[in-house]
Order: C-alpha cells, then sequence, then structure tokens
DNA sequence: ACATTAAGTGATT
DNA sequence: AATCACTTAATGT
C-alpha cells in the first residue's frame, strides 16, 4: 500500500495520511469491471491510485455518453454530490484499465471536511476540476460539430493512455459520442484524408501534433 | 473455404 | 448528421 500512496504524499499532511490509511481499503479493480452503476447507493468514495476509469451517463434514448476519464490522484466529483444528499448514482464508472483505487467510507467526508483543510482543499479542487471538464464537454455537444469533438476525443485518449494508437472499432468511438458507426467512419476518412491519422481495423494512430 | 465482424460509400431524409 | 442498403476488406474457424 505505502508504493500506491506516495503520489498521495505530496497532496497532504502526514497527520491526516495516517488517519486516511488506516479508515480506508485499498480495491483493485480488473479492466472492464464495474465499479459503480446507476441508481446504486454510494458507499464509498473512490480516489484512483492508478489506472483509468471511465465515467458514463445514459442519454433518454439509452446510450451512452462520455462524461470524463479519471486517472491516478483523481476522484470522482459526482459521488461527493451524491453521497451527500445519500442519493444514488446518477453516472456509471467501468475500469478502462487495471486499475487501484482508494475507498474512503462516506461517514468520514464531513468529518475530514472541518478537520482537514488539505482533504477541504482536494474535495474542492476535484469537484472545481471536474465541473469545468464538464462544462467544456457541454458546449462542445451544443456549439460544436462532431469532427471537432471526435478529434478532442481522440486526443484525449491518446493522451490518457500515453500512446498514438488508439485500439477501438469505429462502433466504439461512436458509442461513446453517442452517434452512428457511419458517421465516425466518414469523420475519420476525412482525418485520414488530411493526414492527420492512419486508420487500420480496431486501432488508429494519430499523427504529429493533431 | 466459409462465416463473421469491421469499415467504406452512395443515396435519401 | 442520421439511417438504410449494400459493398469490400480483415479476421476467425
Amino acid at each position: 500500500m505505502e508504493t500506491e500512496l506516495v503520489e498521495l504524499k505530496n497532496l497532504f499532511e502526514p497527520s491526516f495520511l495516517e488517519e486516511l490509511e488506516s479508515k480506508s481499503k485499498v480495491m483493485s479493480i480488473k479492466a472492464g469491471d464495474k465499479i459503480i452503476d446507476y441508481g446504486k447507493t454510494i458507499r464509498v468514495i473512490p480516489i484512483i491510485l492508478k489506472g483509468l476509469v471511465k465515467v458514463t451517463r445514459m442519454d433518454d434514448e439509452g446510450r451512452e455518453l462520455l462524461l470524463y476519464y479519471l486517472g491516478p490522484t483523481e476522484s470522482c466529483a459526482m459521488t461527493f454530490s451524491c453521497c451527500m444528499m445519500i442519493k444514488t448514482s446518477e453516472v456509471r464508472a467501468v475500469a478502462e484499465e487495471d486499475t487501484e483505487l482508494l475507498a474512503i467510507p462516506v461517514m468520514l467526508l464531513d468529518e475530514w471536511m472541518v478537520k482537514y483543510s488539505t482533504w477541504k482543499s482536494f474535495i474542492m479542487k476535484t469537484v472545481m476540476g471536474k465541473f469545468n471538464e464538464l462544462l467544456k464537454t457541454i458546449d462542445m455537444i451544443a456549439f460544436q460539430k462532431l469532427d471537432e469533438r471526435l478529434v478532442a476525443y481522440l486526443k484525449e485518449k491518446s493522451e490518457k493512455t500515453g500512446s498514438s494508437l488508439i485500439n477501438l472499432s469505429h462502433q466504439q468511438i461512436a458509442d461513446e459520442l453517442a452517434t452512428s458507426r457511419v458517421v465516425i467512419s466518414r469523420l475519420l476518412k476525412k482525418l485520414e484524408n488530411d493526414n492527420r491519422l492512419l486508420l487500420y481495423r480496431n486501432q488508429i494512430k494519430l499523427l504529429r501534433d493533431m
């Protein structure tokens, strides 16, 4: 456990880290496993130690729309608001890679908020950070054309995975952006013609600075 | 060799 | 930008 906590050591004071360590537990999640689903009550606050988690929401047609990814030291802003009002989850979180996370019991959230200023500012920061990200995706959906959304999506994907190779089918991308496969295929083809990427089966190679 | 799944494309709304 | 219908290409058995 000590090794995974290294990244958090810079964030919090030693006394808090000690309490954090003793009252929370590390969970390992395999790639593809669900962490939380719609309608479930939230019992723990996760902080990602390593891996990558995808957070999605269902639209009215039952299609899944990508909200954001969670990487190391990040936490899910939605769970904060959900658990404070003792509501059920509005989102689904699935591990995209093998993931380890720190599970913090909900009850301790309030307690720590008043007790530790570093914890409070951590919560503030992640809530604000994700809120801003959400605002960005919202006006991408509202005002941007789909081709720009697609480019932004590919970029984010490659940054988060640290590779210019993206192993996704057109169908999977279409699902995430809540559109149809045909549209994605056409847009990708256009991008390929502009020499911005290369297309293979189940794989896309991003070129240069996109 | 055949079936299955992914990707490409024209036409229509 | 979505959907349909169809073709072509890649992959698995």
